[in-house]
RNA sequence: UGGGCCGUCGCCAAGUGGUAAGGCACCAGGUUUUGAUCCUGGCAUUCGUUGGUUCGAAUCCAGCCGGCCCAGCCA
């Protein structure tokens, strides 16, 4: 009871406080959602935002959301849309009460309109769909009635039905509302309810030549399944006198009531599926699964953790403001999950070759080491040492400046796990490229610590070159230079042209599972690693997720 | 005078008449065999603006300024 004040408080937004207010008034009994894609793309992360919303809100209330497909177009929708929706709420770990089509309800609907016009409400217009824009009039001025409004019920009815048995081509008539031509809202202004579209839908096949179009079925699709409150982006808001009108002129079997909150925006990407299926069919990207999209299956590729999606999606909020999300608090939410549950590997990417001259040729040890520094669950595994090893090219410079804490000549760093080595030589091919190092380690410090106790501020990733595996990995950043793409005239104009970059030349420890392999790996000091789909033990492949957060690029660049 | 909606720290966001939560970012320290993680501290006398009501206003009222959405037989 003293907790109760304190529970909503980290998650309250505008919604709840609604939905609270009508538990409390008993306006409703139980809160039912819904989240109602379009099958039409695939679901990206603004997606998201409303899947967390939805399934959210019903889980914390104890009741119940569901996934309904809003078909009403056939011509844009298909199954493979249909399945990947399926599989990416899923797979965000959420749970569907039911998984409708608005296209099951096309016979109720049907019966609906046949309602509105017995009661005078709704009319076939046999003006195109020219004369109908025209005569809608503008923002400013208002519409003027269709020739055809006052045909009588009968006609109205015989003409409906007509429609509906296949006796006239596209767009010869069309159902509409009878409202008000003059209404300063242009969506009240006589909306068409249906119109004929010979064209095979996924789910009804040729069953049906007229098709409802959104205002119409949607607040009665939220009717039949009893939804409670249907939240949709603010875009809709200017739809909701439409939607009441709708629900209030036909008896339904529940009355849901529209909320509207507002959709992500998010820097660095676009979420229009317009220009998503540009990049998808101009070759920018390999396709959906790109893991440079910010589509739901373009992340799960890249390596985001679902967890990571709802906690981001719990970091932005809810509410009627708009807004653009900064990419840290993505890169947080994913950083903060994959730190917690990345197993620690060491991997060198662009490996540059170090010969240890005192160490005996024909030697080689193993060291423990633990695959994760805060969580001992985690265990330890074998990490073999030889003469020669890789490290991070990155790791080592010439004139080095004070500051770094990494290899050069004469300095000395710890190798993680093993022993102190100091740089001794640089060996350049002819170009003047530094194509190896020659150095010495202290067979004292073994395991990273020496008797005399002396500080070696650097400690380096590296790998066994004996032992290594070779690997490609790609390097993946931000797909835009802009942080508003969107807002561009032309968004191509600020592709970024590094956003992938793969190294082809990596080198994994031994203890790596190649391929099949859904866990994250945190490669030391670089980042958070997964293996790609195309990964096979021969031909290993990964991706990197995200770098790790460095201080020391921050310094560099500052310099 | 077309209608609808929005304006709290660099970016999000609580706050619902009693004297500005939190997260991200940033800055300064500490721990550390990942320049990671972790820890500590700092970061809005002020809530678009002006005026009003009130003992008291981010919260109520009015005007003004700024931004977003709507003219598909798309959703």
């Amino acid at each position: 009871m003293s907790d109760s004040s304190a529970e909503t408080s980290d998650s309250s937004n505008f919604i709840r406080d609604i939905i609270d207010a009508d538990l409390a008034s008993n306006k409703v009994s139980a809160v039912v959602t819904r989240f109602p894609p379009e099958p039409n793309g695939y679901l990206h992360i603004g997606h998201a935002k409303s899947i967390c919303l939805n399934f959210g809100i019903a889980r914390d209330y104890g009741g119940h959301c569901n996934l309904r497909f809003d078909d009403t177009n056939p011509e844009k929708e298909s199954v493979e849309y249909v399945n990947s929706i399926r599989r990416d709420v899923e797979w965000l770990g959420f749970t569907w009460h039911s998984n409708p089509f608005a296209s099951d309800y096309f016979d109720q609907l049907y019966a609906y309109a046949l309602d509105l016009i017995k009661q005078g409400l709704a009319y076939v217009d046999s003006q195109n769909a020219d004369e109908i824009r025209a005569n809608r009039g503008t923002l400013t001025e208002p519409g003027v009635d269709s020739p055809y409004r006052d045909r009588s019920v009968e006609e109205n009815i015989q003409l409906f039905e007509a429609m509906r048995n296949d006796e006239h081509k596209d767009g010869e008539h069309a159902l509409r509302a009878k409202i008000d031509m003059q209404s300063p809202n242009i969506n009240m202004r006589d909306p068409v309810l249906y119109r004929i579209r010979h064209a095979t839908h996924h789910n009804t096949g040729d069953k049906w030549c007229i098709y409802p179009l959104y205002d119409f079925t949607h607040g009665l699709s939220d009717a039949i399944e009893g939804v409670t409150h249907s939240l949709c982006t603010l875009e809709f808001e200017d739809h909701r006198p439409l939607y009441d009108w709708i629900l209030d002129n036909l008896e339904t079997p529940s009355r849901p009531v529209q909320i509207e909150f507002a959709r992500l925006q998010l820097e660095y990407t676009l979420t229009s599926k317009r220009k998503l299926n540009m990049l998808v069919d101009e070759g920018h990207v390999s396709g959906w699964d790109d893991p440079r999209m910010l589509t739901i299956s373009g992340m799960r590729r890249r390596g985001f953790t679902p967890e990571s999606i709802v906690s981001f999606c719990d970091a932005i909020g809810i509410t009627k403001k708009y807004s653009t999300i900064e990419m840290g608090v993505l890169e947080n939410a994913l950083r903060e999950d994959l730190n917690a549950r990345a197993v620690r590997r060491m991997a060198v990417i662009n490996p540059i070759k170090v010969v240890i001259e005192n160490y005996p040729e024909d030697q080689e040890e193993f060291f423990s080491g633990a695959n994760h520094p805060q969580n001992p669950d985690y265990g330890t595994r074998e990490v073999p040492f030889s003469r020669e090893i890789y490290i991070e090219r990155d790791d080592f410079m010439e004139d080095a400046p004070s500051k770094f804490f990494r290899l050069s000549p004469g300095r000395e760093v710890r190798l993680r796990f093993a022993y102190y080595i100091t740089c001794k030589e640089v060996i350049k091919n002819e170009a003047g490229e530094i194509e190896s190092l020659i150095c010495t380690y202290d067979p004292e410090s073994r395991g990273g610590k020496s008797p005399d106790g002396r500080k070696v501020k650097g400690t380096i990733h590296w790998v066994s070159a004996r032992h290594a595996v070779d690997a490609r990995v790609n390097l993946y950043d931000r797909l835009f230079t802009s942080a508003n793409p969107g807002a561009a005239a032309d968004f191509h104009q600020a592709l970024n042209p590094d956003s992938n970059i793969m190294m082809d030349n990596a080198k994994f420890e031994p203890a790596i599972e190649l391929t099949n392999n859904p866990i994250a790996y945190q490669f030391e000091r670089l980042g958070y690693f997964i293996s790609d789909y195309d990964s096979t033990n021969d031909n290993p492949v990964f991706n990197r997720t995200m770098t790790l957060r460095d201080s020391w690029a921050k310094i560099e660049q500052s310099q």
